[in-house]
DNA sequence: CCATGTCCATACGCTACCGTACGGTAAAAC
DNA sequence: GTTTTACCGTACGGTAGCGTATGGACATGG
């Protein structure tokens, strides 16, 4: 999955005696959050993970706290730009909205980093996160609602509140699933939702 | 503001040599939840900010279990019930989703229990309490929209959508509030939205 | 082939917290 | 007023994780 890695990796023996990149801790460093939320971002366990030790990770990183903050970087690239980008294929507003949402709804029922991180919004560096693509985000959703036909003002409300459907749904997607539509009806009630939302005034 | 605890403080000299319940480290509990997530429940911790010390935790609990276990039961009990029981008072059932979405609004934007207790589910006990609040609460507002008229299923969609919208809320109060609306256009926005939500088919 | 730079392993000290053991104190019961 | 009970203080051992120090291993360029 990863070529540059596969290059890296010299099998002597079956045993890959592998060689790190700062990037592969911070792919671990994302992927303990999901899992554990930012406290399971640990350097002795991520080293045991990794196949490694200690000793590795205090040469790519001056302290926890940089593997948190390069995390949060590969974070706001992979989350956001590349689907905005995959969705603007799109030509009409109104399909791209839609599946924009149908997206995000399938993609946050699965992954559970987003959860992770605004749990810990108090930590000033992922809040500057949260902050910058919580904006991005509303903010292309708006600008969809806008060109649908609405006024500045108010597409910016239904883009916040599509938005705000849009977390809660991933929360209870993670703590309990059961109180969403099953596989079979999700579809009509995201149509559903979507009717709601670009109904005019 | 407990009386019970006034009536234990015995003052000796102006430094109240205070008598602790097992509530009393329930109610720390949740204030440290709240403020560091999950994992802020630290036994020492607590005990300093108490004024007490790891004896008095261990004779009122088996462990650090048994307190996030009381915590959790206190904050079912205290989040949940209360709110409903008090919008209950208002006969229009339009006019109670009004005061109840108002209410969970102004509510969530102080308090931050629920973002850390959403982030924490993937622990067993936090995730059942979820389950049981989370279920309790959509059900409520469904059924506020089934008195307004709308059909079983469509009451449904709805008051889930609607919680999820309050769940998504909540949120970004905490961790981006700047992206929500200033608190001048709130209201206004909050009645956007209602019309949005109880507008028939 | 050896010298240099890159990357990792290991051992160490330090801190925070859990849970236990046990002695002490003060109020309540008799 | 003594005994009992409820509650707390303190000291201890154990574990997990951070960060440092230092000595290799291994490739690469001279």
């Amino acid at each position: 999955m990863d070529m540059a890695r596969q290059q890296r990796v010299k099998e002597s023996g079956g045993v890959p005696r592998q060689r790190l990149t700062a990037q592969d801790w911070a792919d671990a460093a994302l992927a303990a959050i999901g899992e554990g939320g930012l406290a399971a971002v640990a350097v002795e366990p991520l080293a045991a993970r990794l196949g490694t030790t200690k000793g590795s990770f205090y040469w790519h990183f001056a302290n926890r706290e940089a593997l948190v903050e390069a995390a949060l970087e590969r974070w706001e690239q992979l989350g956001t730009e590349a689907v905005i980008t995959e969705v603007e294929a799109e030509p009409d507003p109104g399909e791209r909205l839609r599946r924009l949402l149908l997206h995000a709804a399938n993609r946050s029922a699965e992954d559970p980093l987003e959860v992770s991180l605004l749990a810990t919004a108090a930590q000033p560096r992922v809040a500057a996160a949260l902050a910058r693509v919580t904006e991005r985000r509303i903010g292309y959703v708006a600008s969809l609602f806008a060109e649908l036909g609405f006024p500045e003002e108010e597409a910016r409300r239904r883009g916040l509140l599509a938005y705000t459907a849009y977390l809660g749904h991933t929360q209870l997607a993670h703590a309990v699933p059961r109180s969403l539509p099953d596989a079979a009806a999700r579809e009509h009630y995201l149509d559903d939702v979507i009717d709601m939302l670009v109904r005019p005034l």
